[in-house]
DNA sequence: AGAGCTCTTTACCAAGTGGTAAAAGAGAGG
DNA sequence: CCTCTCTTTTACCACTTGGTAAAGAGCTCT
């Protein structure tokens, strides 16, 4: 595995899990057994290192999600598929979730720089929403803010762990299936059409 | 005003507008034109004055939240009061649900301090979902889940700009009013009993 | 006038920050 | 063997960080 690479691996890790300020160049490198001076020869500079992060990260996560809903048993709703993809992500590469809100949390133009990435995802979302409510499957509603909505919640209860347990939700294997399955039901409840 | 007033206001706004990592006291100090040793002095050290933003925000959050609840007129149901609330924050004060989405983030000890103050707060919330739901106002699910997932949703929708521009969301006074209607639809729809 | 108090300032400091300059390794081709 | 290129390291640097020590400043009470 080239150097670069086991950089661009642990400054994705540190920058979302730990958050992009909070971690120094002295520290990453120290991780990684390397010399500060070696991060900064294959990336420039600090920047340019979340730069080359955000970018791989983006596409990681735009070909999780588009995976997981293309590949998804027909029976499952896309909804559904896309929370299910969420949660696994939550499991096992929690540090691009954690990267997605770092980047909201640190403005432009890091979130410009990560929503062109994800531009496809977010049309092909709301196509679908419209798609669904023109088909009458949804509550008519600005699909937009129906995203925003959708995502918010997704991301609070995938990720927002320090809520999660201060609001006194369990936090374990076996919970977390149980908040998938609730938020799901949550989703389709607030999405259904009107009766 | 007092001095340690004034620090205590400009400490709010800046750890809940910019971060607490990225707010250095140099630079708090310079903006009260005041000496850091100032700001030393009366909170004893960085970590004190947080301890003191967080007590002081927690309570005026609770009293907002509470107020809006008790005072709000019959017709609207808490829900509703309570987004009504939270955007009204989110336009008068943003610096204090910044400080929340901060102490998220932050995680222990600085989270449980402030949970310490909002319990009341989340218990009330809690026992009214579950009255709601003996009622048969409300689907039934786990009460603490649905808190999280509601308070996701409205921070999301009242507090994330950087999202919500990302996902082409207009944000100007008037839309504030519609993804506000919006999100109550939304919620009603989601908390609404199965049919 | 002086003592004692609270508050604010000046003067430092050790540690850590991102970054520059330049030297040293290491491998490949002539 | 020499040199060229890519990579990594050593050596610095200016600046900022949170924090300590101590000196003033302004006030009230005796």
């Amino acid at each position: 595995m080239s150097t670069s690479d086991r950089i661009l691996d642990a400054a994705t890790d540190a920058f979302g899990l730990r958050g992009y300020n909070a971690t120094s160049l002295d520290a990453l490198a120290r991780d990684l057994d390397v010399r500060k001076q070696t991060v900064l020869y294959h990336f420039g500079s600090k920047d340019g290192l979340l730069e080359a992060v955000v970018d791989r990260a983006a596409g990681e996560l735009s070909d999780a999600l588009s995976e997981a809903v293309d590949n998804a048993p027909p029976a499952l709703g896309n909804v559904e598929a896309v929370v299910r993809a969420t949660f696994r992500l939550a499991l096992r590469r929690p540090e691009l979730l954690g990267l997605v809100r770092e980047l909201s949390r640190l403005g432009d133009p890091w979130v410009g720089r990560a929503v062109e990435s994800l531009e496809p995802m977010v049309k092909r979302a709301t196509e679908f929403l419209e798609a669904e409510m023109e088909a009458g499957r949804m509550r008519r509603s600005d699909s937009r803010l129906l995203l925003v909505s959708v995502y918010s919640t997704v991301m609070g209860v995938a990720t927002e762990v320090e809520i999660l347990r201060a609001f006194g939700v369990e936090l374990t294997l076996r919970t977390a299936a149980r908040r998938r399955k609730e938020l799901i039901v949550f989703l389709h409840s607030a999405l259904a059409p009107a009766e």
